[in-house]
DNA sequence: CAGCATCCCTTAAGATACTG
DNA sequence: CAGTATCTTAAGGGATGCTG
């Protein structure tokens, strides 16, 4: 909502929650991470397999920094998972992977 | 929707669509400057003012990747402004916005 | 004003090998 | 299996100065 002497304000506000978001989220992996934890918790090695491509580092630091975040938690049995706080990422995971879906469907109908 | 026999091929196919969609809004800027640019059009000058900190060289590489993909276009009066397409990115938009702006609030009740 | 060219530095990311 | 350590390369990004 903008407001009309509120413009430039709400603007610089709106754009500034952006770069909080990507700065959290921000990098190759985490967004994926979290899509794929939100199908089900998941161990290192499941993680890895999934995530075509990442190695044993990235997938390592990027947990790391899911952790410290509060977006991830490990549970008793060394599996990864989803937390309370980072449920209220779906909507942003299911509307990224909706939008890519559908851009993908352009892109090959262009062809 | 994942159904019981597909979940493999769904979690794969779900990834990759995420994975389209950060190649595209990736980097620091893309996803701020249409943030920006759903709130109207704008000319180089004024995003740069709006999003401080970038200079002139990045606005200028972002605003070109994005041109090629469709997401953003110039008028005539050399204004950037978002296409019918990239209008489809405003829900994305809009999510991330409210999820840092909803972050933002529970970091600063932490303290 | 709009934007390109150049230079330079920092970070991200990949490969690989290794440890508890 | 679940990571850590080390090394190297690629990409991101900033500062500055210049052109139409």
């Amino acid at each position: 909502m903008v407001c009309p002497g509120e413009k430039i304000y709400d603007c610089k506000r709106q754009l500034l929650a952006i770069q909080d978001t990507l700065d959290i989220l921000g990098g190759k992996w985490k967004v994926t991470i979290l899509g794929c934890l939100a199908m089900g918790e998941k161990r290192f090695m499941d993680l890895q397999r999934e995530l075509a491509g990442i190695g044993p580092k990235m997938l390592s630091r990027e947990l790391h920094e899911l952790e410290v975040n509060s977006l991830i938690q490990k549970n008793e049995e060394g599996k990864y998972m989803m937390t309370e706080y980072s449920a209220s990422l779906k909507p942003v995971i299911e509307v990224l992977a909706a939008w890519g879906a559908q851009h993908r469907v352009k892109v090959m109908s262009m062809q």
